[in-house]
DNA sequence: CCCCTCCTTGCACGTTTGTTCACTCGGCTT
DNA sequence: AAGCCGAGTGAACAAACGTGCAAGGAGGGG
């Protein structure tokens, strides 16, 4: 980017700036704000767009803390966490549904993550998204982390994963470490070789400290099934042996039952993903949800006391809270 | 209010939460969004407007730290301060001025002010002008304190002064605490005896530990007179004294010099505001000025240290640093 | 030096939004 | 019991807004 551009990027950050205040502040139409600006109308939708777009305006929606919805009310009180509901008609389909949440959350993200943070990311097509939309907002010296690998057996995976984190990365201007293993290794021995190589071993430090963990959940057995199901990562053999043991999802490719188990899970030993007991120190744990289909994965994953937010669509959590 | 009432709000609240939810967050039309709630799109954006006129939805502008205006910069350097400036454009109307940057101020206020906080507040157009905008957001155990009286010799002054403080202390959900005394007392002796009340010492020692202070500034000799001024509070003799005494404005009405000095302003004795090394322990300051006829004004403010952040149009910022 | 490309601009149009007005529906009074 | 009042509603209109498009301009390459 040559010098010019840079100065007059800036000076399109000002005038969007300007015309933020005049608009959102001041309450002027982008007709007045056009004149003061000496510009047309269009340019001021434009750049006023640009401003939202680029997190220089910030909306954000603030409950009066004595009205949470009454579904946010009750998961919490049942499962002690912090529900974001997001309100969806009924009848919409489940990728609407999936994108809608996606959005909400895309645009509530930078509400938990700041400067010097480390933030761990899962990928699938929930995280692909909202990295989608993701809202920027400027942090410094933040990290953001990819939590398990992405490779399988036709591909590295890094295309893939790597750009739904660098959206991330891009949006909060973070740093991003990428984790250039197969989603699962052919044996537990290369896996557990790996994992005394350095470069590896710096990144599982970094999870073991990070501050929020962003993540959606799999599970194996809907019929919508997720995208490590489908995406060849998985062999016929693999299904059996999780049926097997009585699998109801993951969490960034670890396995777990109903109950939040996990011990005796074989693919465990080969998949790539944190611990529970590692997840389980980040103080953050943000876990989106959408379509019913996932509500024995949730389930499971609330059993596991894996989630500390959580986004969910408004008939899953319904249906959460209405079957005790 | 019945109880039917109180549930219509309620359901009100709910309504436009997720109105503002879905138009928002989700970025829906109106339209789609009356569908969603089984109403009409012109309740809607009635909805949308009362979500955004009652502070559920909040809109902050965010520079991104390493863009603050020329202007921003130059003040935050030369004085140490922060300053925000409010664009308005040069050939704007003193009244616009006012109002424009009183709005930009009313919207900003709430990131100041938060729950178990104490803020005083000065009475006068400027201050006027900024409770007829400001954005509600619920606190809880805050306190709004009257910083000066405001009687005079007609009137008690409580209308007007208690008129503006009410609208703060409703907007935040505070405990407004009045100052029942006169502007300027007759005689300094009224006002020693009077400062020994219990009543009043109580908030004077509440003024002592106050969070916030928000204040405008008075410029006795400019061809705009501040309300102190032209609303009988003083007379001729006052004048007098403070020309010879080369006053060049006040905060709630306490007199100082263009070098930021007090000693031996005789007013001052029967003035009611905090001195200022009351007002020098507040942790935040925050001064609105505009129009340019307040800069000397403001210049002795700042030389008094009074401030800590300033809101101030943009000519009037720019005469500011101008003038060196 | 010219041309090509990409980005930005303002206009024109269709869409979306704010607001006025007439109307309805409870609640309260006479 | 009738009637009045105020709050809230949707229809209709007017204002404000977003966007496809063609034109213009700057930068880079031939």
């Amino acid at each position: 980017m040559s010098l010019v551009d840079e100065s007059a990027q800036s000076d399109r950050v000002r005038d969007a700036l300007t015309a933020a205040h005049l608009y959102y502040m001041q309450d002027l139409t982008m007709d007045a704000i056009a004149h003061e600006l000496h510009t047309s109308r269009s340019s001021v939708s434009r750049l006023l767009s640009h401003a939202r777009a680029t997190g220089l305006v910030d909306i954000q929606i603030r409950s009066p803390l004595d009205a949470p919805s009454r579904l946010e009310l009750l998961i919490q009180e049942r499962f002690n966490i912090t529900a974001h509901v997001v309100p969806v008609p009924d009848h919409a389909t489940d990728v609407d549904r999936l994108e809608r949440v996606a959005l909400s959350v895309a645009r509530i993200l930078g509400q938990f993550f700041d400067s010097n943070m480390v933030m761990g990311i899962a990928w699938g097509s929930t995280m692909n998204a909202i990295s989608r939309h993701v809202t920027p907002k400027q942090t410094h010296n933040s990290q953001i982390i990819q939590l398990n690998g992405a490779g399988n057996h036709r591909t590295t995976g890094l295309s893939y994963a790597s750009e739904i984190l660098g959206r991330f990365g891009y949006a909060f201007g973070a740093h991003v470490h990428q984790f250039p293993v197969p989603a699962f290794f052919d044996s537990p021995a290369t896996k557990q070789a790996l994992w005394r190589e350095r470069s590896v071993l710096r990144l599982l430090e970094m999870q073991a400290r990070m501050d929020v963990a962003l993540f959606g959940l799999g599970s194996p057995f809907s019929e919508v099934p997720s995208h490590v199901y489908a995406g060849g990562y998985l062999e016929e053999g693999d299904y059996a042996s999780l049926s097997r043991a009585s699998v109801v999802g993951d969490v960034a490719t670890v396995f777990y039952r109903a109950d939040g188990s996990t011990d005796g899970i074989l693919l465990n030993a080969r998949g790539t993903g944190p611990g529970f007991e590692v997840l389980r120190q980040t103080p953050r744990r943000l876990c989106v949800v959408s379509g019913q289909a996932k509500l024995p994965s949730l389930r499971g994953a609330l059993k596991a006391e894996l989630i500390t937010d959580l986004f969910v669509d408004e008939s899953t959590a319904r249906a959460l809270v209405a079957s005790i």
